[in-house]
DNA sequence: ATAGGGTTAG
């Protein structure tokens, strides 16, 4: 496949009319080879850990106070993007020959001008009135009510077609079918006939019908047939083709048949080209659709918004911010005005790049501009406020929906349901909540009540969380794997053993796949749990991963080797979904240290921390060093936190340098039922009498200058050398 | 749905 896409890419295999076979002619992307340039950086710069590779997020919320436009805050992007930057080492060795020649640029006029897409759209043919289209449309209603298993019947019908099958009347006919069988039956039909030549429209207009039933493989044949035939594939046909393979995840069939364009001969046009980069962008290959991006405009494309639509998502599913602000600058300089397509496609962009802020700055933009959300834009909208925990844009932004009218379907009911979930605001979800129980359309369905799940889950509202899981089984709304997992986590929050076990067997058995979310969960409460409940919880996370509970065996013998613990961890570690690692780990540490096995608790963060699962644990300024301990659990904070106590009081008894201060920070707890790490932290720290202070000034932090530490080092030295 | 390309939920 590897091969198949590059040799694609390869322009030089690119058999066209109009491309200058010398080879010592340069390459027509080269005159903007500089633009793709900045791409081939800010696509190649996120890092992995090692071995595991865990592709840990930073979600970037911090709340900016100003808000200047978009385009302001855009400007300094112009100054530092075009700067020329040094070649990248990730470019394979042909890119880099050609970076490292940024001069040249494509000066023949003698020849015409390189193209790898035709700037004409194919025209389609209008259709004249046709003045028996009333009884053409009454018999093709005939045609879609009649039985679809009954072929007879349908074949009964076409007998009595009103007008003679001519080739408007046929045309009509066809067009109005619905579903892809009856589609190919009257294709068929009319072939037999033998009344006219079928030309191409035909086979795109049927298989427009096959791909809207997603049949690929009709398709394939068709256009086989008209090769076959000699009946000429267009541009219509080939992005039918195209799109069919796409939506049917056949990517390679979708490249096959785009090469197949060039080979014969006949040159893509925009509606083609960007059904391609679509290809290409699904195929999460951006160095790929940014080639084919250059060098479209160096053939003199302008691309329209659907092209830089299709271009922001795919920076978005990257979360590449670089590349969305690309998308913003080539559109402003092109002169092309963003559609509320567009809109959508780079505000959901900005949300998965993690910028809540300029997410918010482009939708002011975008109403400014004048045109309206709809419930796409409003959807994510919602939802990047309420990731952010931006509870008061999150507000305003409902307000402003419901004093302007702005429009709301069930999707964006539910997204307000989840964005209240994740900001703790358990009326407001109530009051949405029974708007939609007495909404005709709008039914809480299992999102609904899983957000309401959250909701109760994460506030301790045990009862009301149990009422809300008879409710579902009385309403026929099946639980999810998600509303189990917050179901579960609350009852064992509340020491609901019991009932705890009882809702994870009737899940398990209404056939709920355990995911490692839920079993991280069963594993937070094995933590805190004691007695017969850890046994209880142990069966039910024996039934979801038995491998874990054989993990929790081995850390609790005594005579486990470390290494025999690495192994089994970096198992289990490899097995497990990225964002569920470090969650397991916390876990784990937490059960350790509540059955006083602190060695292994040490090993275990020592194991997660070479895993990567603590990226930025510690943080070293000149003049500040810090302990971040705001991503771990209450046990793998005070774990970490001993072993920097450790540290530093080597390097005091060695008399290595330390910075003026230091600082442990378990963050500010922006969710409102987040509060415990930091009232944990302070009683370890009071508890080992270490010198660490709760800062005034800034919430979750705990501060201690070089002196302070120096003289609680020494000071300790002194008391244990008198004690012994 | 009247021959072709792009966007919404843990």
């Amino acid at each position: 496949m590897a091969a198949k896409l590059s040799a694609v890419l390869d322009v030089h295999q690119w058999n066209t009319p109009s491309y200058p076979t010398d080879k010592k002619q340069p390459p027509p992307y080269f005159t903007r080879i500089s633009t793709h340039k900045r791409f081939t950086i800010s696509c190649t710069s996120s890092k992995s850990p090692p071995k595991l590779s865990p592709n840990n997020k930073t979600e970037s919320s911090s709340r900016k106070r100003k808000n200047p436009s978009l385009s302001d805050q855009l400007k300094p992007l112009s100054t530092t993007i075009l700067a020329d930057q040094p070649p990248n080492p990730h470019q394979s060795p042909q890119q880099q020959k050609l970076l490292s020649k940024p001069k040249s640029i494509w000066v023949n006029p003698t020849k015409p001008k390189p193209s790898v897409l035709s700037l004409q759209r194919q025209k389609r043919s209008s259709y004249s009135y046709n003045p028996q289209i009333r009884d053409l449309k009454l018999f093709a209603k005939k045609l879609n009510d009649s039985d679809p298993l009954d072929e007879a019947a349908f074949q009964a019908i076409l007998a009595e077609i009103p007008h003679p099958p001519n080739r408007e009347n046929a045309l009509l006919v066809l067009n109005s079918l619905r579903s892809w069988e009856k589609t190919l039956l009257f294709f068929n039909w009319i072939r037999t006939l033998n009344l006219f030549p079928i030309e191409t429209i035909f086979y795109n207009v049927t298989m427009k019908s096959l791909r809207y039933g997603r049949q690929f493989q009709h398709i394939e044949n068709l256009a086989n047939e008209m090769i076959e035939n000699g009946v000429e594939l267009d541009n219509i046909t080939y992005s039918t083709i195209i799109t069919c393979a796409k939506r049917c995840n056949l990517f390679d069939k979708a490249v096959e048949w785009f090469e197949r364009m060039y080979r014969t001969g006949l040159m893509p046009d925009e509606v083609t080209y960007s059904a391609v980069l679509d290809v290409y962008a699904k195929l999460r290959k951006v160095e790929e659709v940014m080639s084919l991006y250059e060098r479209g405009r160096a053939s003199g494309w302008k691309p329209d918004a659907i092209a830089f639509a299709v271009l922001g998502k795919m920076f978005g599913e990257a979360g590449d911010y670089d590349g969305i602000r690309y998308v913003l600058e080539e559109m402003k300089s092109l002169g092309v005005q963003p559609n509320l397509v567009v809109y959508n496609t780079l505000l959901e962009a900005m949300g998965k790049a993690g910028k809540p802020g300029l997410a918010r700055s482009l939708f002011e933009e975008m109403v400014d501009s004048g045109i309206d959300p709809d419930e796409k834009t409003l959807t994510a909208l919602i939802k990047i406020y309420g990731k952010a925990r931006w509870a008061k844009d999150a507000l305003e932004l409902w307000d402003r929906m419901k004093s302007n009218g702005w429009p709301m379907d069930f999707i964006l009911y539910n997204s307000l349901l989840s964005m209240c979930a994740d900001l703790g605001l358990e009326e407001e979800a109530e009051g949405l909540f029974e708007n939609m129980k007495g909404s005709e359309y709008c039914k809480p369905d299992s999102w609904s009540y899983t957000a309401m799940l959250n909701i109760y889950g994460s506030g301790g509202n045990v009862d009301k969380a149990m009422k809300l899981f008879e409710e579902m089984s009385e309403n026929g709304v099946e639980l999810n794997v998600m509303g189990c997992t917050c179901l579960i986590q609350c009852l064992g929050r509340a020491k609901r053993i019991d009932d705890l076990v009882r809702v994870f067997q009737i899940s398990v058995d209404g056939g709920i796949k355990p995911d490692d979310r839920l079993c991280g969960c069963l594993l937070s409460v094995v933590s805190y749990c004691d007695g017969e409940d850890v046994n209880k919880v142990l069966a039910c996370l024996l039934r979801a991963n038995p491998t874990l509970v054989a993990f929790i065996k081995l850390l609790e013998k005594e005579e486990t080797h470390f290494e025999n613990v690495k192994e089994e961890f970096k198992g289990i570690l490899s097995n497990t979904a990225v964002d569920a690692r470090r969650p397991f780990c916390n876990c784990l540490i937490d059960i350790c240290r509540n059955r006083d096995l602190h060695e292994r608790a040490h090993e275990l963060l020592y194991m997660g921390t070479v895993y990567g699962l603590y990226p930025g644990l510690h943080t070293k300024a000149a003049e500040e060093w810090r302990l971040n301990v705001r991503s771990l659990s209450v046990g793998a904070a005070h774990t970490a936190f001993e072993e920097w106590l450790g540290t530093l009081t080597k390097m005091v008894q060695r008399q290595e340098a330390l910075p003026e201060l230091l600082s442990a920070s378990t963050g500010a707890g922006t969710h409102k039922y987040s509060q415990g790490l930091g009232n944990a932290f302070a009683s370890h720290v009071e508890k080992l009498a270490a010198p660490f202070r709760i800062s005034d000034n800034k919430a979750g932090l705990f501060v201690a200058t070089r002196e302070d530490v120096t003289s609680w080092v020494q000071s300790r030295a002194t008391s244990l050398a008198s004690t012994t």
